[in-house]
DNA sequence: ACGGATTTGTGCGTATGTATG
DNA sequence: ACATACATACGCACAAATCCG
């Protein structure tokens, strides 16, 4: 019988059980739990059926196991909304954490094609690139990296390095508002380079979303990439 | 010299050359460039010179490098749209593909904790469940899984059978419209089982949606989940 | 760098209760 | 009443990955 009827099967009671103790926080995101063999003794049940447990919650997402190593808490993802108004420091504040952004590179050097097209300039048109982590309660999120035409914004580099917010530095530029035009959204793999940045192992999975942001008329203003770490990132889109 | 203003770098002409050719088809999706020495030739560079415009290239995303093997297009040919009005047919068709849906599963049973959470039905309620392979001309570009409530709409499993489609069956059972209220992305990794059903390597990335369609009064009708090939899609969201 | 202990993954066998026809 | 199918539960053994001294 499935948990359809009149009695709950133990593996579901142990489920539930544990179910509520990742609730309570008894075991915090990324911890590792109990061993089954310790588990199974706890509930007096056989290893087998705790298992059964455990699957259900790994199927849910909610723990994941590592041959050799346990079983751990799953990270609860940090919802990261995507929008017409995607705003880094809105966006996390929102969900109660602390946002943070660590500078990589912000320069001032010519556009390569793509960035070019993307933000409707020359090809070597100059451009300010700012590459940095976004980092939220100090572990980082994503890596990123904008492009601004510079002869629109000649002081926003400086604008960057001081304020670390695009939308604060291009409010300075004289930009008051800017939307997201569109957004999209592949998967890439960590390579070394990103995966030191993000502290995960080369060849995580990415989010990897390329967006362009556009000023009220419609002009393109900045074009924005960004690797979001795959394990600890749920992009939601919808219901702006 | 980068290029840096007047005069464009080879290697970024044999970039944009190259770029071309991928544009116009030359080369589909997976296929092998020619070797490194045949573009030096082809283009009358020395090979560093073709492997920077190649570097930029598999930075962008556009072809990758395997040791030993050669250069290959990636293939991201899909643009998935995702937004209020999502709907597989009409997006695919759009894109100038040819859609289908291969069935893997139609089965009623009770709901699981999540999906009545999702669709706001109480636990154990009997729900219909659709799961099968969305294929774009041949490849297989998603495993999806719908589940919708079988009290509301009990003739639906006949109409999905006959139909393979969200929109028509909906329709048959009275529901004129819906939208989309809210779309997660995270990444995955693919299962054995996934793995098979998407014609990928097991532990391939990939794109994992769940949204929630809801009729025009705003009461959830489809509880949808959503597995991309990572390596074959794109999903595009704004601009609706 | 290596070995042994720990932990999860997998397979098989057995037994029992329950729903189905 | 009976056979069948299925989910549940337990036990044992070994493989594979990991951890730690």
């Amino acid at each position: 019988m499935d948990e359809t009827g009149n009695q709950a099967a133990l593996w579901a009671s142990i489920r539930d059980a544990l179910e509520a103790d990742l609730a309570a926080g008894l075991y915090a995101p990324g911890d590792k739990l109990p061993s089954e063999a310790q588990l199974a003794a706890r509930f007096c049940a056989n290893r087998h059926t705790v298992r059964r447990a455990l699957a259900s919650l790994a199927e849910a997402g909610i723990v994941h196991a590592r041959r050799g190593a346990g079983v751990f808490v799953t990270a609860r993802p940090t919802r990261y909304r995507i929008g017409r108004r995607t705003r880094f420091h809105q966006n996390l504040h929102a969900a109660g954490l602390h946002p943070e952004k660590r500078h990589v590179r912000l320069e001032t050097r010519p556009a390569d094609a793509r960035e070019a097209q993307a933000l409707d300039l020359a090809p070597g048109a100059p451009v300010h690139v700012w590459e940095g982590v976004s980092i939220a309660d100090g572990t980082p999120i994503a890596l990123f990296r904008s492009v601004f035409c510079a002869a629109r914004f000649p002081a926003l580099k400086e604008a960057l390095a001081q304020t670390h917010s695009v939308t604060v530095a291009l409010a300075r530029c004289g930009l008051e508002d800017y939307t997201r035009r569109e957004t999209r959204v592949s998967v890439s793999i960590a390579d070394a380079i990103k995966a030191r940045h993000l502290m995960l192992d080369p060849g995580a999975p990415l989010l990897r979303t390329v967006g362009i942001n556009v000023d009220p008329q419609g002009r393109p203003v900045e074009y924005g990439r960004t690797w979001f770490a795959g394990e600890r990132v749920e992009l939601v889109v919808g219901d702006e």
